[in-house]
DNA sequence: CGTTGCTTTGACCGGTTGGTCAAATCATTG
DNA sequence: CAATGATTTGACCAACCGGTCAAAGCAACG
């Protein structure tokens, strides 16, 4: 293990190989499935020399999982109370599905560990998330009691979002098994414009 | 193992105690993350004995996967093209939200198999599912066509109730987290009532 | 009751897993 | 170049994994 100084070049990017090949494996295999070996063999490394920079398997997932759920809640936190509402919603869900588009592993990555029952970040997501949602769903009330956007749950607004964007990267092979050739993105884009500006009408 | 007859009572139980302890064991770990010892000790019976009635873990996997394929898709199949629209297609939203809600783990055994590339279905995605599929959306196609609900992408109105729905079980943790101690599912039925119906409105 | 065949399991096996370690190699700096 | 510390790895280990097997237990029936 290296001292306590600043990171080498070596280090950096060493370290950003082995998270990159650990997103690959974990995202398709989840946590108790993924093994450092293929993990060292997909990120071009020893085996040995994964765990010279990390301590163990589980910290090289806990050093994902922190990494993501920072990135992961941007899209929401942009949303902007002072903006339109309609707009700023849509604007949610566009930057939401270009995530399942650009950063399917990621998606997948946290799917997996929301599936298990999120064993390693139950409490980020009861309180931190929670936090978060809680306070834009305030927002939304106050957009639906200004007459802005139509009356719906607010909460489940919200949930229904994560499901249909994300719905695209961690299901994509089902959905490219059923809708053959065409490319899911476009289509799904133009459905769920179709379907929150009709929904949300005030 | 027993020889080619009618299973007796005890073969009976005993496969039917096997394939509830895998499923309880395949939906919270996945393939690859379960083990033969944990599914023993849930089923309360030793692992010889599960390797007496299944010829191996894979064996108790497909089983389930391919108990679970016949019956996930009755209420996509219950859709009724004589029906009234509208309601044929409310119809199928609660019958696959009260899977979500009475059947969380089988929803979260096909979501950790799709989510892992489906290795072992995906033929039958491709194949069964998509031919289903495309034709329960000329289905929709017609009913757009003669103007009883509005015109969107039959493919994407499926995928957003396959979505929406598994969801609520897929994600429980995580809804419970955000939501509290408020119950999902009835927030959840009221909400996408609201959806379809003001999505679909003609 | 005795025999037959279904059921159950303790002990075991070869292969894999996460992780260790000492020794070798390499980069950096004085 | 010499020396120091960072980096890399082959060999190894104990624990665990899926699966086997012979022997024991048990139920059913003549």
């Amino acid at each position: 293990m290296p001292k306590d100084r600043a990171p080498t070049r070596i280090q950096q990017k060493n370290r950003a190989t082995i998270l990159d090949a650990a997103l690959d494996v974990f995202s398709a295999q989840g946590f108790r499935g993924a093994t450092v070996d293929e993990i060292a063999a997909t990120a071009g490394l020893s085996k040995p020399n994964l765990l010279y920079y990390f301590p163990s398997k589980e910290a090289m997932h806990e050093a994902l999982l922190e990494r993501l759920l920072d990135t992961w809640l941007d899209p929401l936190r942009a949303m902007d109370g002072d903006g339109e509402p309609l707009e700023e919603i849509m604007g949610y869900v566009r930057r939401k599905l270009q995530m399942s588009r650009d950063f399917p592993r990621e998606s997948r990555l946290f799917a997996n560990e929301v599936l298990q029952g999120a064993p390693r970040i139950h409490d980020a997501l009861s309180v931190d998330l929670k936090t978060l949602v809680d306070s834009k769903c305030a927002v939304l009330e106050t957009w639906m009691a200004s007459g802005a956007i139509a009356r719906v749950h607010p909460h489940h607004l919200i949930f229904s979002i994560w499901s249909l964007t994300q719905h695209y990267a961690d299901f994509d092979v089902q959905v490219r098994a059923v809708l053959g050739p065409e490319d899911p993105f476009d289509g799904a884009m133009a459905f769920l414009d179709t379907l929150y500006r009709r929904m949300l009408r005030p």
